[in-house]
DNA sequence: GCTACTATATCGTCGTACGATATAGTAGCC
DNA sequence: GGCTACTATATCGTACGACGATATAGTAGC
């Protein structure tokens, strides 16, 4: 993957589950299901590849540090600053292309 | 493809492109170029697989009625119901994501 | 006649989303 | 104590789709 735009709609999201905390794999899935409402559902392939394809392009970074008594098996993750900054812009792209689909009336009036 | 959401971005900004009239193939380009800033641009792979499928999937249809002296070559497509009702709930998706985003603080303060 | 642009079409490749499968620890429960 | 369900990560194979390259050809300007 390319630090570029578009990012794909899954890692848009895996992105966005990690800037307002750090989380872990499986944890990043319940709450990109859950904040989607579920039209976004990642499976394990899914999940972990493009985590792995993140961690390369350091948009993404493992915490060591753990809470105590945590399960064993968890391995943390946190966006870096250049993950951080590509999911602001992407976040802004995102933004315009709203605005140009409710400019064309795709959305009921009201909607934020 | 399965007309489910999410759309792949490239897929959204065709529909989009086509909320609001009718269009050939080679005006969707320049299109999309343009609204996206150039941040997605279409090759013809890209966009005339993709039409295909849209066809094929009822999103898109083709229109027979032509301009006058129009360019001969042109084939020109319209969004039918079921596409327009697609492009409303991925939109609406959308802006919910873009919400998130919002408030995860990732928009400069002001942005629409 | 040259170049650039308009316009559609097809092909091959590569990336990646996804389901399936595997492994194993944890928790509740009867 | 054994059952089931959930938590958690990992890998594999497949299939879809985005993309660049290439092809074809008409149009426009010079």
């Amino acid at each position: 993957m390319q630090t570029r735009l578009p990012l794909s709609p899954q890692v848009f999201h895996i992105l966005l589950s990690l800037a307002t905390r750090e989380a872990h794999g499986y944890a990043i899935i319940q709450d990109v299901e859950h904040a989607t409402e579920g039209a976004i559902r990642l499976g394990p392939g899914t999940l972990y590849s493009a985590l792995k394809r993140l961690l390369a392009d350091k948009l993404v970074e493992e915490v060591k540090a753990r809470p105590a008594d945590d399960d064993e098996r968890r391995r943390y993750y946190r966006l870096t600053t250049t993950g951080r900054r590509l999911l602001g812009a992407e976040t802004t792209r995102l933004a315009r292309a709203v605005g140009a689909a409710r400019r064309a009336g795709l959305l009921r009036p009201g909607t934020t």
